[in-house]
DNA sequence: TACGATGTTGACGCGCTGTCAGGATTTCGC
DNA sequence: GCGAAATCCTGACAGCGCGTCAACATCGTA
């Protein structure tokens, strides 16, 4: 049985995605294949993901670019959509500590905290692996969106971080659920027509956002107090 | 066979979207019964999505809710996406005049458009029969955002309509782009929140899009040309 | 080496998809 | 009215993806 899929995987020409053990430094030959395997399924999904789009890609496509058999699959993830949080995932926990550093490098500067947040956002978006990248670039009409429990993790962190600096600067008539909404709103937006090329310069746009959601909290707070 | 069929429509208790022709006042039997079938297709659509979600229904549960032959589906759509898409563009076509009003009566007042148009579209959010709310409101991780030519359609009108009242009030070092994709995210966030019950009061959150829009844009300007 | 534990395999039943030949109904010409 | 033609409806069908599971292979362990 190997052998007949060792055969075919040399007389197809696609190459497929090995499922040898790149890292996996536990113990066992046992940890290092399921590791490994599971490696393969991500890696498979994210470029099936990329060329097919969401809706477009099978369990199937997935694990037909993998040396694994259909069934395996499930030993690691109960569906298409589990492989796309997982993606989803490691591209938040790879631009969670970017947020955290603009944070901290920012200080008492809630401009310049602002800044360099959407500039690190963006530049996230065109420049990292991620999935949402290539699935927002894709040429449809249907875009899938996922609301994860990580997702939301990372927009309460960032409205604690919009609520401090809202203090700080007695923007007490200010939602703070509502500036936050307006801040992903329009980063994820402004991001869309990044990635489309529909706009061209980062740091203009990181500029901008932060400059209007500056402008706009400012105003709200005189408007609303009044 | 129709016998068959009506034994089981009323054999089964749930209650299937009727054929019968409400308007439909074009001259013939046949035109009657095409205009009766679509909208029970549609119909149905709209039910259905609202219960199991863009995803999660199929064709087949479409025309299940009908009393239709699962064959007849394709002589009206191609797919459950182009009933969406038609769903879809039924809200647009509902709120575009909405839109079109508030510029109207807002004549001048830029920020009157603003608090008028971002409220109409929270209370047609809210309040119309449309599939973006059941959908919006499903307690699902995925969410389904269709990019139709209706919608582009509408953004570009949004988007001359924000340049007009732009150049009037000397925001030339506004990127027109960049200030629409900023209008269009922070709607749709907040009406997020709407929908979701995380903000309540309408008329609040449609003051706080319109005064933060109105003061991004100026600091945008101010800071920009500096 | 032998045995239990664990992971893999691919065939299977089920349901959905889109199609199409056959049938039913309407329209039209007379 | 009537028959033919046009139009639409119907449901069976082949193809395929889904998730499962009994059989099997491989690894850890004694």
């Amino acid at each position: 049985m190997q052998v007949l899929r060792a055969m075919k995987s040399t007389s197809v020409s696609a190459e497929r995605v090995r499922a040898d053990s790149p890292e996996g430094n536990q113990s066992g030959k046992r940890e290092q294949t399921k590791l490994a395997n599971r490696a393969a399924i991500l890696e498979a999904g994210r470029q099936i993901f990329a060329e097919l789009g969401y809706e477009g890609t099978t369990v199937r496509d997935i694990i037909r670019r993998t040396e694994l058999a259909s069934g395996t699959f499930y030993n690691y993830f109960k569906s298409k959509e589990e492989v796309f949080h997982a993606l989803h995932d490691d591209g938040l926990a790879r631009f969670k500590p970017l947020l955290r550093a603009a944070r901290e490098s920012a200080g008492q500067d809630f401009q310049g905290f602002m800044i360099t947040a959407f500039g690190a956002y963006f530049n996230f978006l065109l420049n990292d692996q991620s999935i949402d990248r290539e699935m927002a670039a894709m040429p449809e009409w249907t875009r899938v969106r996922f609301d994860t429990p990580e997702s939301l993790a990372l927009f309460d962190e960032l409205k604690s971080d919009i609520v401090s600096f809202a203090t700080e600067f007695n923007l007490d008539h200010v939602d703070p659920e509502l500036l936050t909404a307006s801040c992903i709103g329009i980063a994820q937006e402004i991001g869309d027509r990044l990635l489309r090329g529909r706009v061209k310069d980062i740091q203009a746009a990181a500029r901008f956002a932060a400059y209007f959601v500056l402008g706009g909290s400012q105003r709200v707070q005189s408007e609303m107090q009044a």
